[in-house]
DNA sequence: CGACTTTATGCAATCGTTTACATCAAATTG
DNA sequence: CAATTTGATGTAAACGATTGCATAAAGTCG
């Protein structure tokens, strides 16, 4: 090791490490050649590349990370701002950024808003702070002072979830409001005239915004409008889902089916269904977003939209890696949604 | 800004950021003053640190944590290292777990190594690399070398979802045994007689492991034991899960009840059930681990085992910061369990 | 074979903080 | 009031890589 400190015991994480001069020291060699042998292999001869190799190997050692990006001005970390990781959803979306990520050796940094956009404000710059290279968000919504730190700070980032319209920021995702869209015009199909509509908070968040315009341009379409009676808003859990339907259940003329802006919204519907004694897919239908195994598994299963959830991970991942190492790369990416028909939804009963 | 370099085209990352000179500057003092005010207020005087304060506010100065932490050799991230985020379960213990690092200013940095020890032991080195202070890791089961990786870079760590027996690494969790223990004596004091196994790999994880054992130990001590024939193997995946729970259902004698080690395979075996037409909770009897939403909302609720998901997060968290930050900490924290009958546990058919 | 190019390597500056030490003024004390 | 302590601030040396530039050795060509 090059410091022989009476072992720092202040500091618990501190210790004993080979830095790249004791692998210079072993090989025979100038720290600029293990740099260079380690990161470009082919500007150092082969006989001096494979002692380099072998001091580090034997040394064990690991670069030190914010020496270099101190003075690369490159991290290989990206941050992830997610609104929270108990909606299996983002988690899922995280998971395959983070494997796509740790494919090109870059790692994930992440963080949490909770639906709070200057919280959000707040973890950027705690992660830029961090010294991430560039960002992945969710949704469209954000601080204006979001984008004018990330523009300062010279870091990259895409939306997800959503396509900017404006086409101002990059984005990758599919059309929130043609998923709900969809559903509504399937219930119209089926004869539904009455339909509830069971969403999240609106405010900061576009996904639901958006979610809630495709119900309500598919009544529109149809002549109909949807019933301020027949909207409720609540916290994205089973429990607040539940207790909102049963307010919707229990208006004198309740609605035939709900629209839920996601599958957290629609199993909760069940809930409160079960609980009502009503015959889901039959008394009442019932359709979600996002097709999840959690409404997936349901008696009966759950009618939905397949969102992207993973491809939206990849496609961030790469979008990012490419605009990194300056490759080209597509701003904007749209997937495609589908709806998936299960015992959830069936005529009204009338 | 410091430098005027012409805007570095080259690097998409870097770019104008003021830097504590900038601060100094405006504020007419010294960038030592600057990181005191900033780093510990009460050692400069009110009307400095005042004016410190303000330059920095105007001038949006976000302190360059890669300095920091080279020169102080704390970077304030942690480390974990989950086999999946897929599973529903490690994504809400992360979400605990993050949430509680971010109160004390903590970042997570995540990675994944899909059960896989040697891309645990790949990853977490790259952790190091990364600088982060200390590590979660999921299960006592670890490749050696992790240890001595650990060790040799002074990283303090903390092993979850399960309590080392050796006491040998600070592990918090519960005892994975005692669920499926308790869960198969309920379905043993219910009648059943012939139980089938629905198992994760148990290769180089514990929590599997000890969750198989509590059901042969049950076994064992009401004079029985698992017949081979009823033990099958799966990954993590609602669709292996039925596939396996399928070769159980088809023996020509098979189990009369299905203790699976998680929530996941448990819902597996719901679909394989529903398949066949068998009526659960009445023809057969399921049981599952973890207590999760999916099994909860299912028809019949799935009997299950409340395991500690968010608290395992929290005191990981709390006990990391503790030894972080030198005061004292709980090396071994062990969780209480509880059963949770649902309705897809009943007596046998016979 | 001499002039010139190419290739491999070393030297040393640099990135932006933190912090030990020096300094100086103000406050305290016998 | 001189001596000494205290407190606030500045100076400059780290931290451990990367990288522009210099240099030396080897290769190329007319």
């Amino acid at each position: 090791m090059s410091t022989q400190e009476p072992t720092d015991a202040s500091n618990p994480v501190a210790r004993s490490r080979s830095d790249a001069k004791d692998v210079a020291r072993l090989a025979g060699v100038s720290t600029a050649t293990v740099s260079r042998a380690l990161n470009n292999p082919k500007s150092v001869g082969p006989a001096t590349r494979q002692l380099v190799l072998e001091a580090a190997a034997k040394l064990r050692y690991v670069p030190h990370g914010a020496a270099r990006s101190m003075r690369s001005r490159r991290s290989n970390m990206i941050g992830a701002v997610v609104p929270s990781f108990d909606y299996a959803l983002y988690a899922r979306t995280t998971s395959a950024l983070q494997q796509r990520l740790d494919e090109s050796g870059y790692s994930l940094v992440l963080a949490e808003h909770h639906y709070d956009l200057a919280v959000e404000l707040r973890v950027a710059s705690q992660l830029i702070e961090r010294g991430v290279d560039a960002f992945v968000f969710v949704g469209l919504d954000h601080d204006p002072r979001l984008f004018s730190l990330l523009e300062d700070y010279g870091r990259p980032y895409v939306l997800t979830w959503g396509i900017d319209p404006l086409r101002k920021h990059p984005s990758v995702g599919f059309d929130n409001q043609a998923a709900t869209y969809a559903v509504t015009n399937h219930l119209l199909a089926l004869g539904h005239r009455r339909i509830g509509l069971l969403s999240a908070y609106v405010d900061g968040n576009d996904r639901a915004r958006e979610r809630g315009a495709g119900v309500r341009r598919a009544l529109a379409e149809a002549g109909l409008e949807l019933n301020a009676q027949h909207v409720q808003y609540a916290p994205i859990s089973l429990q607040s889902a539940q207790e909102a339907a049963l307010r919707l259940l229990s208006l004198p003329t309740p609605p035939t089916a709900i629209v839920a802006t996601n599958d957290v919204f629609a199993v909760g519907a069940m809930l409160a269904c079960r609980k009502l004694g009503l015959v889901i897919g039959h008394d009442i239908s019932i359709t979600g977003v996002d097709n999840t195994d959690l409404g997936a598994t349901q008696t009966p299963g759950l009618t939905s939209i397949r969102t992207p959830i993973v491809e939206i991970g990849l496609a961030a991942a790469e979008q990012l890696i490419a605009r990194l190492e300056q490759e080209p790369y597509n701003p904007f990416q749209s997937f495609p949604i589908e709806l998936v028909c299960r015992g959830s939804t069936g005529a009204p009963k009338g």
